[in-house]
DNA sequence: GCCAACGTTGGC
DNA sequence: GCCAACGTTGGC
């Protein structure tokens, strides 16, 4: 079981539109850079990821759980690019801010601060502990 | 809206 | 295989 971390503009893709997918779950598709797709290949289904909404809120505002194995982007012909499906698991009760997460010491390493740009971030244990415990979550979910 | 960081593309 | 040009991401 592992960790991550998947980033959308809310403006593209929200957090609610990913909620009321339900257990359906949802395509993550569009992602067109080498390091994210090969992180989604390492995943497998039952592992969870930190929904963040980059450019306006930058906070984590939830958790999603990897539903699917790897399967094609269906928005692209182009078979280098693959994705898995993700479903809404919970909200994060106070969202976390990314000024928060430079704040804290402990998330100093994570990949939100230090691979800013990457979409789809591994997250330590360590790191999801810490970031839950901060969101309000009172069992790591 | 600007711009820095960084990944990708393509000419040589 | 190098590197300049270009495009995109994402914080501010």
């Amino acid at each position: 079981m592992q960790y991550w971390l998947i980033k959308s503009e809310p403006d593209k893709w929200s957090w609610d539109q990913q909620k009321a997918k339900g257990e359906a779950g949802e395509e993550w598709d569009g992602i067109r850079n080498y390091q994210a797709r090969n992180n989604m290949r390492a995943m497998e289904i039952g592992d969870k990821a930190f929904f963040y909404h980059s450019n306006i809120g930058k906070e984590v505002v939830g958790v999603v759980e990897v539903c699917s194995d790897i399967h094609p982007d269906s928005t692209t012909d182009d078979p280098r690019w693959e994705c898995v499906d993700f479903k809404a698991v919970c909200d994060i009760p106070q969202p976390v801010t990314l000024a928060q997460v430079k704040a804290e010491p402990r998330l100093e390493k994570m990949s939100l601060v230090t691979s800013m740009r990457l979409s789809v971030q591994p997250v330590t244990e360590a790191e999801w502990k810490v970031v839950c415990e901060m969101g309000g979550l009172k069992e790591p979910a």
